[in-house]
DNA sequence: GCGATCTGGGAAAAGGTTTTCTCAAAAGGG
DNA sequence: CCCTTTTGAGAAAACCTTTTCCCAGATCGC
């Protein structure tokens, strides 16, 4: 029982060559080639037989050797400025679920929202020869701290602002926000608020008009939209105004429709310490469907969804396709949101 | 204003090439390499001249020749089954941290727990060459549904458990423990409980040992771990028996450590509910540092931060002199955690 | 039986770079 | 002034695969 038995020498024996293959099978590296790749014309018998010694040494063609040929890498460049994923993540597998398929892998970068280390990592991407690049942030109406606009290669920008005639998707916000309001007006409930984020975000803006004029048409009242923080605190101080003593009980809201499933939280939270009942006496929708916090509220929380991962897979494919000669129409397409019903705004009447 | 005037024919002419330099210089390609590689003897004005000439035509080397000749693609695989992203993230910014000084870039596969699918990556990133694969995951006593364990290139585990006779990089879940309990003891709170996760993670039982320890040293009553689920609503439970009616006040805890930053805001909320005010009648730390709720809890949260980061930079560090050739000690490292302190345990008594 | 077509397979170039070898010219030594 | 050494730079191989010819032998039609 020496120590050094099998000192595992690490130094594994290179991969092995379409070369080595020939020689086994006793052809030309010509005839391989085209024996794996069902070209070109031989006997069955050959093509079969140079295939089974491919197998049995294990041989794998080498990307590299092919990609510099055929000037392809069958890979691509995501680049994102969300630090903690929570919009990106989904994108991501979206993505790369789209592209898997088609053996491309995908360099994930985050830039943070540093420029060097943006033009860093562009930089080397390019050196790598991705085929192209999608670009996604954490929010809808900021660049990434980039410019990719002169890139011969193709760009696809996915939740993030896109350059003026690149093809850009994003999630349709207008519609998420009708999604929750008429899911309210078909609950029964009429007295809708809104508290959202930052009047800084567009998003902000895109949904509280979709919610005025939802309303409008409805001939309800419409209140004036609560802008604030992204935050649960924001949440309570948004129902201490709601709810506060200035208006008596039949001025209450019995609905609100919030910007972000944190605000949601803060509101639910804040109700339940008023003692007004979720969703007896209000209902909630948040906007996110960030499940880890739509779950954890109580009840859990009803959201509107982004679809973060079919806007992934989209922006896969449309890259794929722009890779693939395919002109794309630029400009921004905006993909449906969908509302998960969870627990927080009660069931319709006699429902 | 004719609607074609430029179509942009995204058709982008090629890279320039090294031969592209090299006769724009009136030199051979193997003088223009050496130039700009600061390789083989030739005059300085000659080095120079092609160096500007490089420089005008902005030539970037072709990484895909260069790997193809060098067997390195400077490109490593970053494997994970954590769909959220909440352990990954940091972890993969660290490792990217590490790596793209060193012009290497990181291909993210997220396999889930699919070992189809895991296979499937894992292939994808032999083919292409990678120099090493980071391995990781979202708890440490589990392995990827993923056999890496004869892959002739070089693997460190992060994370994750790893493969017998292989470098693992883990979070010290003792350490973390000690520090979270050593700051309940300075601050003089001697009656503290441990609320944690389910038996079934290897975490649970590390803690809580460490824990146990910490409390006998110093001759302090040992409560029983309470286990259940990495969730709010547990944290919820857990007071309602630890501060039920069963016991008088004078047996209720003055500290609460919990397994998680979930769990620990149930009890602070929790708490809340019942009128017992945090940090004033009871101190909570909880676990993993997860800012985004750690931040919303009232008051925000005392955490174990796993400095996952670090762990991050640490693997990518490893794998690189793996790859360099460097012989690494095999066998698990443990890494310190660290202890974020906000307001959920109050200041210590005069201070 | 002879020219035309077909068939199976190989030689070689291409892709972009690095590196080793080679070689001519210049410089240096005696 | 001749021989050796140094210097500057180029030719070519190598990395691995794909693809475009090309060719020798077989088959076919008449």
């Amino acid at each position: 029982m020496s120590a050094d038995a099998e000192p595992a020498p690490v130094s594994a024996k290179p991969p092995v060559t379409l070369r080595e293959v020939a020689a086994a099978a006793g052809v030309s590296v010509a005839t391989a080639s085209k024996a794996l790749n069902g070209q070109g014309r031989m006997t069955a018998e050959t093509r079969e037989r140079i295939r089974e010694v491919a197998q049995r040494l294990g041989f794998r063609p080498n990307h590299l050797a092919q990609s510099l040929l055929r000037k392809r890498s069958f890979t691509v460049g995501l680049l994102t400025n969300d630090t903690y994923g929570r919009f990106s993540l989904p994108l991501m597998a979206g993505v790369s679920d789209a592209l898997v398929d088609n053996g491309v892998s995908v360099f994930l970068c985050n830039v943070e929202d540093d420029m060097r280390l943006g033009q860093l990592h562009v930089e080397a991407m390019l050196d790598k020869r991705v085929d192209g690049i999608i670009a996604t942030g954490k929010r809808i109406d900021r660049h990434l701290p980039i410019d990719l606009s002169n890139l011969r290669i193709p760009v696809v920008y996915a939740f993030t602002q896109p350059d003026p005639g690149a093809v850009g998707l994003v999630s349709d916000d207008a519609g998420g926000a009708r999604l929750a309001v008429e899911h309210f007006l078909r609950l029964g409930r009429r007295r809708i608020a809104h508290v959202t984020g930052p009047a800084g975000f567009a998003v902000v803006h895109t949904r509280a008009e979709a919610y005025r004029e939802m309303l409008e048409e409805h001939g309800l009242p419409v209140g004036e939209p609560l802008l604030g923080a992204w935050s649960e605190a924001w949440g309570h101080d948004a129902v201490a105004r709601l709810f506060g003593n200035g208006r008596g009980r039949e001025g209450w809201p019995d609905a609100v429709f919030c910007g972000n499933d944190q605000i949601a939280r803060g509101v639910i939270d804040a109700l339940r310490e008023r003692g007004i009942r979720v969703p007896d006496d209000v209902g909630v929708i948040g906007f996110d469907n960030w499940e880890i916090v739509a779950e954890a509220t109580r009840p859990p929380l009803t959201s509107v969804d982004m679809n973060l991962a079919s806007l992934g897979r989209e922006a896969g494919l449309a890259l794929l396709s722009l890779v693939g000669g395919q002109p794309a129409a630029p400009g921004i397409r905006k993909l449906p949101c969908r509302l998960v019903v969870r627990q927080s705004c009660g069931r319709p009447p006699g429902g």
